[in-house]
DNA sequence: GGCAGGTTACTCGGATAGCGATTGTCCGAGTTGATCTGG
DNA sequence: CCAGATCAACTCGGACAATCGCTATCCGAGTAACCTGCC
């Protein structure tokens, strides 16, 4: 029960995308110097962000990843659905009809009582990441991050885009 | 973000174990039968349910597994947490000190938002795991398993406890 | 009939291989901006 | 000086290894019930 370390940097680079000028791209090899990640592999992730259709990319010189919607419109589940994938953290395989007193299907009408508990606490957790988009990052961001942060963030990035 | 089959076995396991009579114990073995598990896979989950103090055990003939605390103190969490750990799914490696903006740890006080954003969820889903016992969860299924299944259980269950 | 000792069978517990998914790396296809040349 | 074609550098995207954790299996230590023989 780990989550992928992906979800980590691609949420970062979604929030900082979220930060940048309109209409800017950045390429995967500004992003992973900025963060410090090894390039190929955070390439990797952030094609699955471009397959899930969460950023865009254009190829080229000045080309790179913007994000496709406004901030306000990505959730933090998104992110972590497009990295991470879809399916449900537990699976039931209905070991309950199985064994000397297995019967058959027909008798299980109701959904085992254990995997649905299981699935109302990912609903919950679901519910809960999906509350939180880029955009309110982006702000918490500015809140709480040391301006001098901020501004050595911005000087680098008015030299990355030239 | 997949979590473990044991998981969901040691939680059939444990509620199986909250339905039988007080004092009486079950062997890996006929746990194991029931369900139609690999024995010794399944040894190895009870191994950490023992571990974490949430069965108690008994060698020898007759001996086996039993609950350590009544079914309605042992919540799904409980049982999760025994099986899969107690680490957070999510964890942060602190990329935004990386990189060549990144500064002195001095400056970030405050922890990282992303972070804090994917705890908080994760929080209301360990809330939620609490909020069940395996005493409702026995409870659930006297209602809704069908009738014909619990008899034959029954009867493999005496067979079983001699 | 009751009791003690040995035996046996059954139990859990930890140590040991196998495999699949995540992690990590590489190179090729495509596009864009800049450059160079000729008018 | 300007326009067009060429070129080169930079981009993403998918295909290919390596490592780690989960899955699966085995065997040994210990214990309690049982059986047998004796009192």
């Amino acid at each position: 029960m780990k989550m992928s370390d992906g979800v980590e940097w691609a949420v970062h680079c979604c929030t900082f995308l979220a930060a940048l000028p309109n209409e800017s791209a950045l390429s995967g090899a500004r992003l992973s110097e900025f963060f410090a990640l090894p390039k190929d592999y955070l390439a990797k992730h952030l094609q699955a962000l471009s397959r899930a259709g969460l950023v865009e990319t254009s190829k080229g010189p000045k080309g790179g990843y913007r994000l496709a919607r406004p901030p306000a419109e990505i959730s933090l589940l998104d992110v972590v659905e497009a990295i991470d994938g879809k399916n449900p953290c537990f699976q039931c395989t209905e070991i309950r009809r199985q064994g000397p007193s297995g019967q058959p299907d027909r008798h299980y009408k109701k959904p085992c009582g254990i995997a649905a508990a299981m699935w109302k606490a990912e609903s919950v957790w679901r519910k809960e990441l999906k509350k939180v988009d880029l955009g309110s990052l982006v702000h918490e961001a500015e809140l709480n991050v040391s301006t001098l942060q901020q501004e050595s963030a911005y000087d680098w990035l008015c030299k990355a885009l030239g």
